[in-house]
DNA sequence: TCAAGGTGGTAATACGAATTACCACCTTGA
DNA sequence: TCAAGGTGGTAATTCGTATTACCACCTTGA
């Protein structure tokens, strides 16, 4: 064995075969351009003890000199452990390591970052997010300030999710939830709903206020009207009878987690879904598992209405817009993906 | 708008401040050796302007001198797409993540490798796991030669399962099958099997062949008796009614996913498990489910008995053992975890 | 007055590959 | 005979950081 022997060099190389360094790389790169010549005798020396050394050229110092890594930051927001939100993140993860593998590039999970009150800081001392080339940002939530200095600063990122503006364009592939509320509220309606409520949480994150501004938007352009709840799960649960009273036949659930919760409490007060009152989910949850070992979502009786988030696409496209970005490329840099309806059993016709 | 702008460097540092870039450095790495020694006016001044322009060393140039990135490579041998083999990684990637975390290390995605004859390829024009301080190997198969070749060089790897030695020890963090076969073998011959065979597919990777070893051995320790079969599912599923004519009571299945078809075969053969017939898994099923959304297991009838792959803690270990090596501390290079044993409906006694 | 020792910093260089600028030599042709 | 052009190659420099060797200046003390 020859033991922990050090790298072979284009150095080694050159020694070997009696010719300078500079040979050496243009042998092996091949520089066929007119101005550079080797003769092929050499060059058959040189890759001759090429194959003999198993010489492999450094990355690290090849990087160096093309100033360009092909290293594409992932930073996640939200803390992964101890929760079970890690299968949050697979869908898109998926995608996005597909497009890198198209476009040859190698995914930093920014891991080191430290948790501060519970989430992840990209902004600290001693910060990595530029070992990468750029960065892509995934989480529910994001720090507004540190997208704007990410955005002051130049550094290039895409999030995956709509971000609004701070102090400039935020590059995002997001899913046109406006959009999907506002079929699925058109479906209630041409079904005979007039009177459909909404249930959110009141937060004012980008995911959750599209789908509430597309609700009342939707509302508006089809006619239809009715209140607009904001609350816990367990409030929303709590003002079901009040809503029963006011005549809504239709509820859009903001968590599509909490429907069926909310749908058990319907049928304890007499009104089952869809029978006496339509029950929307706005998006699909996400898959829930322990290590990778899945056990059935809750209670699922029903198959709620609702429509398909394209996390896969959406992590695909953001890696596509950071890479349009990094090569300088125009492209949209905010995107907004259609989620394809999910035509499931919790929405029916009100009853007469 | 700032546009694309260069990196900042520790020149550029020390352009701002009037010093030079060894001073930078210097105030960087926070050298208090005797012999340097920097007044502590200009090493606010230089740590101000760092904090300002959000510099962060370059990670490539730094590798260049030093021998360290605090990055760590995870390659995984098969093509991640198109099948669903995305989730086989995931518990072995929780766990690395979760050890890199507190090591504050960063976890590189080698997603830029290319699929050669369909699997990813670690020596290639090119190849960049030199990129990463050391690496783990991660996949159900692995290319011997690759393996070697990595030994050979002295490059700082760990493999997640065991691998056989190439020309030098390999360094891995295996699930220890040889002991979790003898285990369940030894329940049945006490529950009275006399007769056990083994249904394998006769394939030599080291995961497959220490289950094999492990049952042989077993059934020698045991004074049981018994075939080992080889073949694809299809063939072994044929090969049942010898196998009953033989007078085997306890099947002992080197695939867990195999074990359903199996059962379902000897039900319609008027051989039930586990009244007439025993069946055993050897492992857990890594999760299927499609970009997340979980779709219950084919047809799981059956609570299959067998043992559980410590996925998550392989993953966190192989992290810790190349720490170990990265650190040149010492440590044990080659680690076999124990398997807990399921105890599941499909193994009773036979029948009388 | 000047050697000894302390203080605060810089110039130079290494790391490995890629690239640019240029050199030394040879062959032509007029 | 010598300028023009072709041939085969090399020295020097670049990338960004870390490290080593050393320098210039100041203060002591005898």
């Amino acid at each position: 064995m020859t033991g922990p022997r050090r790298r072979v060099t284009q150095q080694d190389i050159a020694r070997i075969c009696g010719v300078s360094q500079t040979t050496v790389s243009l042998v092996l790169n091949n520089r066929l351009d007119a101005g550079v010549r080797i003769a092929s005798e050499t060059r058959e020396r040189v890759l001759e003890a090429i194959a003999e050394t198993g010489y492999v050229a450094d990355p690290v110092a090849r990087r160096m000199v093309a100033r360009r890594n092909r290293i594409i930051g992932v930073f996640t927001y939200e803390a992964v452990f101890p929760s079970g939100t890690r299968d949050f993140y697979q869908p898109f993860l998926a995608g996005i390591e597909d497009s890198a593998e198209q476009l040859g590039c190698d995914l930093l999970l920014l891991t080191s970052a430290p948790v501060v009150e519970g989430r992840r800081r990209i902004f600290h001392e001693g910060n990595r997010f530029r070992l990468a080339d750029g960065c892509i940002l995934l989480g529910r939530e994001t720090d507004r300030g540190e997208l704007a200095r990410l955005v002051a600063e130049g550094y290039p990122f895409v999030s995956v999710g709509r971000r609004a503006d701070t102090g400039g364009p935020v590059p995002y592939v997001g899913a046109d939830y406006p959009g999907a509320v506002a079929e699925l509220v058109a479906q209630a309606v041409e079904m005979g709903h007039r009177r459909l409520a909404y249930l959110g949480s009141g937060s004012h994150t980008e995911s959750r206020g599209d789908r509430r501004d597309g609700f009342t938007a939707a509302l508006a352009a089809t006619g239809a009207a009715g209140p607009v709840l904001a609350g816990e799960t367990a409030e929303l649960v709590a003002r079901l009878p009040e809503l029963v009273a006011d005549g809504v036949t239709a509820l859009f659930v903001e968590d599509p987690a909490d429907c069926q919760q909310l749908a058990d409490r319907l049928a304890e007060l007499g009104h089952p879904v869809p029978a006496a009152i339509s029950t929307v989910a706005l998006g699909d949850p996400p898959p829930d598992s322990v290590w990778g070992y899945p056990h059935p979502p809750a209670t699922a009786d029903i198959d709620f209405t609702g429509f398909r988030i394209p996390r896969w696409e959406m992590g695909r496209q953001a890696m596509e817009v950071l890479s349009a970005l990094l090569e300088e490329k125009s492209t949209e840099p905010q995107r907004l993906l259609r989620c394809a309806g999910h035509r499931g059993a919790s929405l029916a016709p009100p009853p007469r």
